[in-house]
DNA sequence: CCTCACATACGAAACTCTTCGTTGACATCA
DNA sequence: TGATGTCAACGAAGAGTTTCGTATGTGAGG
């Protein structure tokens, strides 16, 4: 192993990382400003988050040109897994089973959804025999 | 609204509760004694911890006898629900489909596991008809 | 060359989290 | 009654998070 488990994201950095997944490679004035849409940070505290998040590994940071371009060094799936498997273990004995069906029954699904989450027990179903 | 939402437990107070969920009510001894079978945390910052949950209102402090006795406010699954809201809107867009689905997908889950949860799905749909 | 706009870097403040040492109250027992 | 053990309360330290003000560098235009 050449290096460390990534370390999970707080809050504001989630929120950097949602943009960051959106958009692609952005500068911390592209984040900003996506940011400001809802809720008002100052363009220094995003500054900062990113250089902290660089350090930490969350993101890569491409200085060649004048103004920096961040992007997420972990895709978003891989990094919902990694924060599903956590809280699997804090909240629900290491069980992720547990965690969906919690997560079924703690609200309302359409159909549609339903139907999508069905097919794809059938695919797994399939993957597992 | 009387009261407010009660905040995210942290790490360390989610084993506590672990511990409270398991045993019911219990004294800080209790809880103490049960988390030192793995890891080790001094008996007072358990204590501390437990004042600040009471605080928080996570807790509820039984003050008749000279050992405290403490139990958890919320119940289990409400607490793992509410959790997985907060993640659900923290790293999912608010979709709890997108979640359950990543949840699924990200692990292998046994033919035993699978029914149980189309189960569940057998019993929503019909709810939801 | 000087200034303006814009960028990064630095440092610090305010807050939370986690930890534990110390203190003082109180009960038990020798 | 005096020693011992158990308990809650308090305070504080150290780390991490989030915020932003200020300093500094640099490229473009006048």
């Amino acid at each position: 192993m050449t290096d460390r488990q990534p370390p999970r994201p707080t809050d504001a950095e989630l929120a950097i990382l949602g943009v960051l997944w959106e958009r692609g490679p952005s500068t911390v004035r592209d984040v900003h400003e996506q940011l400001n849409r809802d809720g008002s940070t100052g363009y220094t505290t995003i500054l900062k988050l990113l250089q902290i998040m660089t350090e930490k590994g969350l993101v890569v940071r491409d200085e060649s040109e004048r103004a920096h371009v961040y992007q997420s060094r972990y895709g978003e799936q891989k990094t919902q897994r990694q924060l599903l498997a956590d809280l699997a273990e804090r909240a629900f004995g290491g069980s992720a089973t547990k965690l969906v069906m919690q997560a079924l029954s703690g609200r309302k699904a359409n159909a549609a959804e339903l139907n999508a989450i069905r097919e794809l027990l059938d695919t797994l179903e399939g993957e597992t025999r």
